[in-house]
DNA sequence: GATTGGTTATACGGTGCCGTATAACCGGGA
DNA sequence: TCCCGGTTATACGGCACCGTATAACCAATC
């Protein structure tokens, strides 16, 4: 029998990277094909069509971004503060990830299935800052402001092209977390 | 002389619409002219190629979601407050500049010209959440920090697909406000 | 080393889009 | 009314991409 010499996973792989540099209208096969310095002759034997890859590249961005990362998280020993700082180096830093994720957020406004996949991801990370957050904030509704100031600025600061004069993004973020996630005063009984 | 039937500005308008509910890539002239109930053939009598079009969409919307409010936001009466809530309301609510302002946040991540209109427009509703927030709030690095937080969310909660339990978003959007846009008590000094 | 099965290159027809060319159209001025 | 210039419809060549068909290929097995 003949061997696998470009696999499926190949191919997903490459659909991401396009994904991730062009938007999903980037994933095109023969361009893929030509990437991987192959013909698009073998691409329609691991799928039928371009839309197969389309969702096989979801399942993948799936696992690998939700599964994997809590797996690795639950097995940090620190704190939750820990775990949330953990989870967001592993999706938010590094080149691979983060430009994929927001041209996932960006293909689920108009993608109804890919925002069902989102949404699963969103949750799971969500999860991830309440559950830090209210070891130190014991109003829940509080709790879930916190939570999804916190997760807004890690997308959002991306999809942000304001300047800070006299500070770097970075420095005003960091200013940003502290507010988020730390203990605010009590406040006096009004 | 002939009379203008389909004019450039009908262009542009029907090539935003497009670009709101489909990004960049679904802006095509043949599309539109299909839109328009008009053949492609009047559009190079206006345009020199799509790009022009393109760039005349920028220049539209720019005007349009930074000067256009500005304008309208300096005629208002009320304190910095209500100013802030009147931009939020002109450009975050109605169907028609929300999704274009999506859009072209995503287009501004693959394209430095549109990147550097994003720039501007941004700046000037950053120099809108600064003036409100300094009324109440003495430190021009948490002033910063909180109309960075407060811009991320009006932008990153649509990018967002993480649910409530038990709440809407908007309900968690309003506390979250309240946490960035109301004075905060007096921290003990440390 | 011949067989065999999946893998691959190549060629093809079809489609959607770009930008050009050309001729028909049409309203205001002579 | 007749021209005239800008506006438009239509047709065209080109390109990029899709999905199919077919034959060459190649590694594992016999």
């Amino acid at each position: 029998m003949g061997a696998l010499r470009t696999p499926r996973e190949k191919w997903v792989e490459e659909g991401l990277r396009a994904l991730a540099s062009g938007g999903v209208d980037a994933v095109r096969v023969e361009v893929l094909a030509k990437s991987l310095g192959v013909s698009k002759g073998g691409f329609y034997g691991h799928f039928a069509d371009r839309d197969e890859l389309l969702t096989e590249m979801l399942d993948a961005w799936e696992r690998e971004s939700l599964d994997d990362v809590v797996a690795r998280v639950e097995q940090e020993s620190g704190d939750m503060m820990a775990k949330v700082r953990l989870a967001g180096q592993l999706t938010f830093s590094g080149d691979r990830l983060l430009p994929i994720d927001l041209a996932m957020r960006d293909w689920a406004r108009r993608d109804q299935a890919v925002a069902e996949r989102l949404r699963r991801v969103d949750n799971g990370r969500m999860q991830l800052l309440r559950d830090a957050i209210s070891t130190f904030c014991p109003d829940p509704d509080e709790v879930e402001a916190r939570s999804l100031l916190a997760f807004c600025m890690a997308i959002g600061s991306h999809f942000l092209a304001a300047d800070h004069p006299g500070r770097s993004r970075v420095q005003v973020m960091t200013r940003a977390s502290e507010l988020l996630l730390t203990r605010s005063p009590d406040k006096p009984d009004q």
